[in-house]
Parts: C-alpha cells; structure tokens; sequence
DNA sequence: ACCGACGGGACGTCCCGTTTGT
DNA sequence: ACAAACGGGACGTCCCGTCGGT
C-alpha cells in the first residue's frame, strides 16, 4: 500500500469530514431558524452523524458547533468579499454584486436562508460570551472589508467606517424584512436607494466624472 | 348564580391587566431572546400570571401571544413615529431623532432590548403563518410612515418607497450590530452615514437630474 | 354525590398520591442503588408517574426527590424508632428489636434493600449541600433518640452520645457487610457482639441485676 | 517485524505504569462518588490515559477496573493491618491506630474520601457478579484479619469472629457518619465508645463467665 | 375566572464501549 | 501500544399544552 506523500492528509479528510458537515448542516439550520429553533437531533440527521460524536468534536457542546459555524460563515462571506474586491471595481458595482447574490439566494432558497449572523444576533444573550465575540468579530470582519474597499477609493478613515457600517446594517436589514415578507422588494429598495445615494454623492461633488 | 349588571366592569380590568402583563412580558422577552429562546414559565412568572390564563386570552398558546405581543410593538412604534412626524420636522431630523431613541434604549438596558419583531423575524419559517403575517405587515407598516414623510416632503413615490426600505434595514442592521457589540458605536455609525447621505443629496440637488 | 366535611381532602389525597409515590419509589430505588445508580425512567415507571409530574412536585429535580425521599425516611425510621423506646424496654432489648427488624427486612427482600442514608451518603459529594444537609441532620437524629434511650437509663450525656454513634455506626455497617455478602451473618455477628459488650459492661459493674 | 528480547521489560514498566494509574484513579474516585458516579472519561482525565488503554487493560470495562480498584484496596488495608498487626500490640492498641488513621485521612482530604469497598458496596446489585464477589471477599480478609488478631490474644472462635465483625461495622459506619457529617466527631465517639466497652469488657473479667 | 396538577415528548448532554487506523 | 473518531442509547431537564377542580 504505498502511501508517499502527505500522509495526514487521508485523516484530516475523514475529520473534516463529520466536523465539516455537522459545521455546514449548522450553518444552514442557524439561517433558517436561528440558535434556539436549531433542534440537535434534526441537524444531526442533516449531517448523517450519530449523536456521540457531535460531543467529541465540540466538547462545547450546541454552543460550540453554533461558534464554529459563526467563524466558518464569516470566513466564507470574508474570502467572497475579498474575491469581489480584488477585481478592482469600484465600491458601487461590489455593492451591487454583494446584494444581487443575495436577493438571488434568497429567491432560490424560497426565502428561507438569511444570514446566519443576524439569526443568532437577535436571540443570544450577555451570557453566550463565546457566541457574542464570534458574532462581534464577524460583523467587524465584513466593516473592515468594506471600509478597506472604500479606503482604497478615497474616502477617509472614519467615513469609510461609518459607511461600511450603513452597509452592512442595509444588508442585514434588508435580508430580514425580504426574509420574512417572502419577496425580494425590500432587499432590492434597500439596495438601489443606498446605492442610488452613494452614487449622486459623487455627483453633487462638482467633477461628475466616476460616478457609477 | 345571579350575576348583577356591570359587575363585568372590574373584571374586565382584571382580564385586560393581565392580558396586557402577558404582552408586554413577551414583548420585553422576544427582543431579548427571540421566540424559541423564551421559555412559557419563565414568561408567566415575569408576568406573575399562571399557566391556565395564558391560554384562557389566548388559546392559540405561545404562538398567539408572540402574534399579539408583534402587533402592540408595531402598533407602539408607529404610533411613536406619527408623533415625532407630526412635528412638521424634516425627514432628517425625525431619523435622527428615531435612531438617537434607539441608541439610548441600548445603553439603558445594557445592549439587551433590541427590535422585538427582528428578532422574531430570522427565526421564522414559512410554517408560523401568523407571526409571518404579522411581522410582514409590521414592517410594511414601518415603510409606509416613513414614505409618506418623505413624500410629504417632496420625494417621488417610488424614491420615497425605495428610501424607507433602506432607512428600515439601516434602523434594523445598526441594531442589531450594536446589540451584539454591546456597543452603540455600529448604530452611531449607521446613523451618521445615512443622514450625511441624504443630507449631502440635498446640497447637491438642482445640479442635475440623474438621481437614477 | 354528597360531600360533607373536610372538602380538602379530596385534593390533598390526589396530591399525596402522586408525590407520595414519586418519594415512595425513591426511597425504594436509593436503597438499592444508590443516587446515581436510579433512572429516572425507571423511578417513575415504578411509580406510575409521567415525567412531566416530577419537576412539577419537585422543581429541583432528581436531587430534591431524593432529599424529600431521605427526609421521609428519616421520619419514618425515627418514629419507627420512637415506638420502641415508648414501650420502656431498657436499650438492649431496643437495639434487639432495631437490628432484628433490619436483618429480616434483609432477608425478605433478597438482601437488595438497605438503608437510602447510606447509599447516597458515600456517593455525595460537598457540591450536593442540600443531599449532604438532610443525611447529616438524618444521621444525627438517629444518635439523638437512641442518645435519649441511654440516658433515660442512666448513661452520661458525653457516654450516651459515643455510644450512639457506636450503636448508628454498627448498625450502618453491619447493614452494609450483610447486603453485599448476601447473608444476615455479619449484620448478626455485628448486633450479637455489641449487645454482648453492652450486657458483659453492665455485668461488669458489679450490680449484676439488669444486665439483660 | 522483529522484537528482540528484553524490549518489553520497559514496555511492561510503562504498562505497569498506565495500569496502575488507573487502578490508582478509580480507587481514588469509587471513594469520592461511587461506582455509578465516577465518569469514564473523567477517570481516563485523572490518570492521564487515552480511551483506548483501558480496554486494553481491562477488556472488562469500567466494572473490571472496579474490581480491580476493589482488590488492590483490600490487599493494601490488608498489608496495613498486617504490619500493625505484626508490632504485637493488644487488640485495643491496633483498634485505636487504625481508626485514629481513619480520622487523620478524614481531616486531610476534607472529609471527601472513604472507603471504595463500601461506596460501591451499597449502591451494587446481585447483578454485577464480579464486584459483589471482590467486595464480599475484602469485607471477610478485614474481619478474617481481626478475627486472627482477637483468637491471638485469647479470644474464642466465635467470639471472635463476632467482634470482628462489629469492629469492621463500626469502622465502616463511623466513617460514612464523618463523611456526610464533615466532621470527625462521630468516627472518634464511635472509636471511643467501642474502645471503651472493649476495655470493660477486660476490667470485668473473672467477675463471670456469662458473656453474652 | 382562575388555578395548578398532569402529561408525555423532545431537548441537549454525556455516557460507555467499539472500531479503525497508525 | 496507543490514539481518536464513531456509535447510539439513556440520562435528567424542561418544554408547551390540557383538563379537571374549585
């Protein structure tokens, strides 16, 4: 049985494995029905795992796989962020790009996928300390993306912050109010009256010339 | 067993005191918690009400009194709105005045309350038929005050309905954010961009007509 | 259906019966296991009991069950203990009686049963303060009344005091030696040798008269 | 695959090790918090084992680990006894060390430990034939011990063996009193009063000959 | 009208033991 | 010899809803 290179690699396919299931089938099930509507017995059918080993994989129990699949989601947001960003667009046609994906998503999942951030947000408490850092440093994560981006096309320090924070509060707000209405309006308002804002500031600024 | 007339008067009292206990524990306990996250006993006791009586003002049980509980919060708000509307003020001094509410509700309770209906709202699914329905005309209700303010104030229909999505999904996203930063920087910030977009929209205006 | 006096009763009856065979099989259960060795689908299977009924009775759950189980056995075995003394005999004929009664109750039940103190006593740890509290305040009231014994018939405080942790002691241990060996053979080796020590003192102090 | 001599006396060392480690944890355990108390995983903690080492050791499981605690408990209070045993002392004088021990033991781990013999003693059924048999030969090698020590120092066969059996039930039961008591009172009173009875005993000797 | 005992199901935890792979 | 992932069952908790009794 020759085996030559990367001997770890067949282990940590089999780890990732059950861990990376019972992380996505989280993932989802947190943007459906958020921390407390999860049941662990439903998930655990979603990933095909047996109830043991959910406890050996997170000896943190619900709380941990929540955690893992927090960091996971924002890790995938985060690097979807940066792919749009590295093409060198401007900050309006990643707007555009950001919020078309979801609209579509959520046209695609029959409205029932939102963010699973803002799922968990709204319901933990000051006690779930590790579920509120997570959730603290991944919406930090997506400002700091966006500002970074608005950074790089001239805007200052703190209007980059604060606009990368009206964006992504518009995001969230409006994948809610789409979420529960069961149609793409309120998303699709929401992102054409921010972008339509953005866009005529730079209008209004005298040069005219890059705006959209 | 005789029953005078109007002896129904004081018993009444009772009945809507405690009905209204059982709402406004609900209410107090979906903003904190969410739906799923609130247990019936742990409400009853707040309410100091016991179990019998909850189904006795509401017989659809928990469910029902969530929908009752979404109904006074959007009923309270918009009646909130409507005052600070009435004012004659511009558009932007009432958001100011809305988000600057919010952010002093945060502080005061620690960055617990936040948005009874958002939080109901990502742990939803399809199957709540009734709490759908009643989030979704909460929030349409939300927009539509606020699109007539901005009609009021000179905005076309669509650019007044667009705006008041936005306005609704910044309010809601910079909560959130806050809530779980227990900070109320996010909101600040949300805030801060929104107004200097419209505001810097209004400067620029009579320079040109391409406001998509 | 006529129902004259005492219209309580009725209800206390039904409430009794159930908590009262929820401690009943408790009590039953501790003796032969030990706490952690009860399943509480068993106990409640043993006292026809939904689950649902024990939190409601005992909002501490299995810990305050099995605090009311030993406050109850320790009633029980103190009035047991209480009719003996009544009657006048002098201690040894007493502790004849006890730890006669003890080794055929051993006997009839296959040497399963023992005594629910002892059980829980050697399992609890200091966390259980609630356990501990009710099996010390348990085992020193056993000392108090056979204490109470003795000195009705002559010992000093100090005297009847050691004497009864002895004759508590022996009684535990004896019980104990006998369960696990499945023969009444060490309980009567233990209670044969006590009572000889005690009758052989009295012999020895030269009266001579009421030495058994 | 070759495996030259001699290469498994440092094996069986580290065997030896392991296994004695966990013999050493589930002693240590069974007298804190019982058979049904001790988690696995936990032990497997203490002795700093993985999982799979223990049923290497013991394909028998935690209830051979048991037993073997149980057997290796025995064989050390046994030794003890022996050695105190082998000074010539009188009876009184072993009696008095060994209890006075007890205390000691007692006050140093904070009335937590026991005796693992009568932990899992009280909370073992018929069922787990291999712990009531270890159990029922230890509880007879400490009365077979004593019962030597008394015929050494002029005791009848029978005589004997009866005291030896209260002295092991006093032993026993005082310690299950200190224990949930947290205090070394009641093992001293009960040492005490059973010294006591056993020094009369002496001094009234030649009075009779109707012990008992 | 009010209350609280009842009911049983499902939750999340964690148990003990096995299996599979180095 | 060691290690870790697996496996699923049972535990104790507590849920939400009902129903009979004042």
């Amino acid at each position: 049985m020759p085996r030559p290179i990367l001997q770890t690699e067949p282990r940590n396919d089999v780890r990732i494995d059950t861990r990376g299931r019972l992380i996505a089938a989280m993932s989802d099930a947190l943007q459906r029905r958020g921390f407390h509507g999860v049941g662990l017995n439903e998930l655990l059918e979603a990933a095909d795992a047996p109830k043991g080993v959910l406890y050996h994989h997170f000896p943190g129990g619900k709380t941990a796989l929540a955690v893992a699949a927090i960091e996971a989601t924002v890790e995938r947001i985060g690097a979807y962020l940066d792919g749009l960003i590295a093409k060198g667009d401007p900050p309006l046609v990643v707007l555009e790009a950001w919020i078309e994906a979801a609209q579509r998503r959520l046209e695609k999942t029959g409205f029932e996928s939102g963010c699973p951030l803002a799922a968990v947000a709204l319901e933990s408490t000051a006690e779930d300390a590790t579920i509120r850092a997570a959730l603290t440093a991944g919406f930090a994560e997506f400002r700091h993306r966006i500002a970074g981006l608005l950074r790089a096309h001239g805007e200052t320090d703190a209007r980059a912050d604060a606009l990368a924070a009206l964006i992504v509060s518009a995001y969230e707000g409006g994948l809610m109010q789409s979420r529960v209405a069961e149609s793409a309006e309120p998303m699709r308002q929401t992102g054409q009256a921010l972008r339509a804002l953005l866009a005529e500031r730079h209008a209004g600024k005298g040069d005219g010339s890059h705006a959209r």
